[in-house]
DNA sequence: CGATGTCAAGGAATC
DNA sequence: GATTCCTTGACATCG
């Protein structure tokens, strides 16, 4: 079991994970991939193996007005070639997620279109690194609007006019509010996609009332072997630890503020995770853990070494099961 | 240098 | 139809 975390590096000081610049400087995929290449050097010098890109890792890339930025994974090609050997070589398994807003199955087609070409274009970017078919495009559902039914029926037109490569990398994850495990699992029926079970999420929205365990089987199922090892999501909701301050006259009230139930925690509670292992996981064919928290690859890190106190082993950037007692 | 505003982008609740 | 929140990070600008 791999696990990985997406995007931001905090660890050594901290890594820039793509060229950031605004579009009146000139920023270039060129060197977002210098800077990818600093990343999996960090990958390296840490043994972490799984690694999600920023979803701006080739700037305006798909912006409609800017034309001039959209040949850049083909003007690449060569440093993606290298950049993709390199990872594939390291073992490491990288993926992407678009931002919030890819909207598939919008309600407008303007929406819709862009969220297509994103697509196409990770697909693309994933494609000229040569990756394997484990590397994915992970995406949610989308919206609601106009009804569930209206909006299903537009996600499956969308998917079906997708070219066969963004066809082909696209996974559809639950999320925490409008499409449930069980939802985009018949959607996964529909189209052949992968699933990718968050489990916070499923934590927060489940109409089905899908029991972990069997959550974690139906989502693996839908992973062929040609389709490489299948992933899942995982973190830790934030808890109410912080208080904030509010002045009330001269006198500073102290406040407990509930964050939603939604929201990420810093770190993966060691305890939970543990519990997941042993309990729904034991049980599962092999799969990676892509962990969501705020403290980005130094939550792998803690995690790593909680779980090593606990009997858990790591080796070659892979979880291995707890050493037998004694 | 530190503080503040802004960014390509959508959805949904609210009025 | 317009406004605001969701929620994120870092560039860009200003004092």
């Amino acid at each position: 079991m791999k696990l990985g975390f997406a995007v931001k590096v905090l660890g050594d000081g901290g890594l820039p994970s793509h060229d950031a610049r605004r579009w009146q400087s000139q920023p270039h995929l060129r060197v977002s991939i210098e800077r990818l290449g600093a990343i999996v050097d960090y990958l390296e010098r840490h043994d972490l193996r799984m690694y999600r890109m920023s979803s701006d890792v080739v700037p305006y890339g798909s912006h409609p007005d800017l034309p001039q930025f959209h040949g850049q994974v083909e003007e690449c090609a060569e440093e993606l070639a290298t950049l993709g050997e390199r990872t594939r070589a390291a073992g490491i398994r990288l993926s992407v997620h678009p931002g919030q807003y890819a909207v598939l199955n919008s309600e407008h087609a303007e929406v819709r279109r862009a969220a297509a070409t994103e697509l196409e274009l990770e697909a693309a970017l994933l494609d000229a690194m040569g990756l394997g078919p484990e590397a994915v495009v992970v995406l949610h559902v989308g919206a609601l609007a106009g009804g569930k039914e209206a909006a299903v029926e537009r996600f499956l037109r969308s998917f079906e006019a997708l070219g066969e490569r963004a066809r082909a990398r696209l996974v559809i994850e639950n999320d925490d509010a409008r499409y449930g495990l069980g939802e985009v699992l018949a959607l996964a029926g529909k189209t052949g996609l992968r699933v990718v079970w968050d489990a916070h999420h499923h934590a927060c929205y489940d109409p089905d009332k899908i029991p972990a365990e069997e959550a974690l089987r139906l989502a693996l199922e839908t992973w062929r072997r040609r389709d490489g090892i299948p992933k899942i999501h995982y973190s830790s909701p934030k808890t109410a630890a912080e208080e904030s301050k509010r002045k009330v006259g001269r006198r500073v009230e102290r406040r407990l503020v509930l964050p939603p139930l939604k929201a990420h925690a810093d770190l993966i509670d060691p305890i939970s995770f543990e519990s997941f292992l042993r309990g729904p996981a034991a049980a599962a064919p092999d799969f990676d853990v892509m962990l969501e928290a705020k403290a980005k690859d130094l939550a792998l890190r803690r995690l790593r070494d909680q779980l090593a106190k606990r009997g858990f082993g790591w080796s070659d950037g892979m979880l291995t099961g707890p050493a037998a007692p004694g």
